[in-house]
DNA sequence: CCTTGACCCTCCAGCGACTGGAAGCCCTAT
DNA sequence: ATAGGGCTTCCAGTCGCTGGAGGGTCAAGG
């Protein structure tokens, strides 16, 4: 397989992909002209490595979770933990969302939103005070 | 007063303060030894910009709401309308996350997290099935 | 046989919003 | 005179790609 093949299989961007192999987190092969040719086990490397970015795991974390699903004698708290930690961190980014919605949604309806300058959003801005 | 002052007045680090001018958003005098000499409206420029950078406005957004603050000619829908579009991306962001954190949640949930290899972690993600 | 167009390659630069560090000047206190 | 802290500039790095330049390769059609 070619790179555009894998890239449509995988759904993942050829750009994207060169740049796994970069990073060394894939090895394809070379054909005699230099294009990268791609086993069935790449592919499914890079399927990994699509979901693993969907579900917000760094790079480095997908690094270890490669190398943990590569390792048959892995226990499976290693992936556990690294799993919950990385669900803490969304919590915590969640968390720090909704408390960025709570106030913009508070300043927004407390704006008219008409042609008059006054604006409780930008005095809220201004001084800290609601 | 010397920006170590107005870092701490205004809670920023140096660094951040001295990149903000650089990007144009604060213009500090200069004492004759080179120092940054801030005056009061420098530092309630910075105040402004660090909640409004606490709300997870981008800076180009907040260059915006500098210049509207500053424009007593403003229509407070101008204001409203990038609040509104700012909160429209952070709920964007948060339904994105919520959606990683149920599935994580999930797949945490039903590995058994001890020393055995078996991980629905890892074949979730090698397969996409659950 | 030649051209066209779709692929593929590498390398470099840029995104956003800082942050760390090096190298060096300035100011105050002892 | 020196030690320390604070200030300056400039460069490089962060993260995970993404865009673009400049060029080689390949299969199909004329």
């Amino acid at each position: 397989m070619n790179i555009g093949d894998v890239a449509q299989k995988a759904g993942l961007p050829p750009k994207t992909i060169r740049y796994y192999e970069d990073i060394g987190l894939i090895a394809p092969l070379r054909d005699t002209n230099g294009y990268r040719v791609f086993r069935d086990s790449d592919l499914h490397k890079l399927a990994f490595l699509g979901r693993a970015r969907a579900l917000g795991f760094t790079i480095e974390d997908c690094r270890t979770l490669l190398a943990l699903y590569e390792d048959d004698t892995r226990a499976s708290a290693d992936v556990k933990e690294l799993a919950q930690a990385h669900l803490a961190k969304i919590e915590d980014k969640i968390a720090q969302l909704e408390s960025m919605r709570g106030t913009l949604f508070d300043l927004v309806k407390s704006c008219a939103g008409d042609n008059r300058p006054d604006c409780p959003i930008l005095s809220d801005l201004a001084t800290g005070q609601h």
